[in-house]
DNA sequence: GTCTATACTGAGATAGAC
DNA sequence: GTCTATCTCAGTATAGAC
């Protein structure tokens, strides 16, 4: 058990492998704009011989995805828990969620972009995770609400407004680019902090 | 002139027909996604007439795009001439970026999400208006940080930031949803100028 | 576990009648 | 301006040898 979970980022098995040709693929072309030859042909194999991996393009995609929500979930779940408060809480899942889309760039590219290309039975599979994570970000401006230190017209608005504004950064992140990881989430968290942050003293609006 | 000017939204011709159905369904289904032949069978014709008023799949796709960013650029230029000074113009022009991400949802999303499926040629073209496009956000938050009015980390990076913001309106707006899209302008427009607007007595950080 | 060969379907696009 | 018929190619997937 131990061997198949260091595997990621080591050794990768073929289903490893086959997967992360596949973001790459899928990121560029699409879905349904990439071939199970295409695939294969970026693996030095033939299309007959991913079957031998995964039964079907689609299961390719949705193991992708499924992944992909793993991360995010599991992520920041570690994130909020490890400091206190809301505005800590906030940056933390804000940092981690920026982190994540420019570190696992193509894979969560995917997992906004290739949402209609699932099968109906996939989608729902998928969607009750993605809920969940957003639920997460919801929860914590409502906390922040209550305690008077955030000031939110509406949690739901706004808790899509910071997410899509920060899965963005999947979309036009590149590592040749000119800012790290690091500084675009700290101006994220910083941009963000500041709109949801209550003004004693009268806010401009 | 002025009755193919007129038909935007009134009696549709056969090329405007087959544009908003190739709108629908490359929403849908992703441009790759979509056969000529499911398009036909949606405007109640055959696939080989499409090509009496396109010469390619491509040539529809290119079309629709081009047609979204003539409204854009169109759009914000009005909202931005109509005022004066940075707060205001940032705030017409977020508004104006919101309201059309609502109202012209689906082609605005397939501006984002379908650049991928144009040929060389065709993308050039588009990435120079979509350039063009995002130079006015910039140059709004440029002025005022210049001005004292504004202060922003990174001009290029908070324009990113906002756009992506908005944009992301285009992927999960309903008609039939809780908010209008003049309420979601509203607050957008309160959560972006609270980010980017200068605090004179020391802001949260 | 990967290959060759192939079944079967649907894709984009064109020709030419009406 | 729309149709029927068709060309050609590429798609997903399977069978069975090695």
């Amino acid at each position: 058990m131990a061997a198949t979970v260091v595997a990621t980022h080591e050794r990768a098995d073929a289903a490893e492998r086959i997967l992360r040709a596949a973001i790459a693929l899928f990121r560029e072309r699409g879905y349904h704009g990439s071939s199970m030859r295409t695939l294969a042909r970026a693996l030095r194999m033939e299309a007959a011989s991913l079957y031998y991996h995964f039964a079907s393009k689609q299961d390719i995609l949705f193991a992708i995805l499924d992944r992909t929500l793993d991360g995010l979930l599991d992520g920041v779940g570690r994130a909020v828990a490890a400091v206190d408060g809301p505005p800590a809480r906030l940056r933390a899942a804000v940092r981690f969620h920026v982190l994540f889309h420019a570190h696992r760039q193509h894979e969560a590219f995917l997992s906004g972009s290739e949402l209609r290309s699932l099968t109906q039975a996939n989608l729902r599979l998928v969607l009750a995770r993605r809920d969940e994570y957003e639920r997460v970000f919801r929860g914590l401006l409502s906390v922040g609400a209550r305690a008077g230190v955030f000031q939110v017209g509406d949690v739901r608005l706004t808790a899509m407004a910071i997410l899509t504004m920060c899965t963005g950064v999947a979309t036009w992140f590149s590592d040749r680019g000119r800012l790290a990881p690091e500084s675009i989430a700290d101006r994220y968290v910083e941009m963000i902090l500041r709109s949801v942050t209550r003004h004693p003293k009268g806010s401009p609006s």
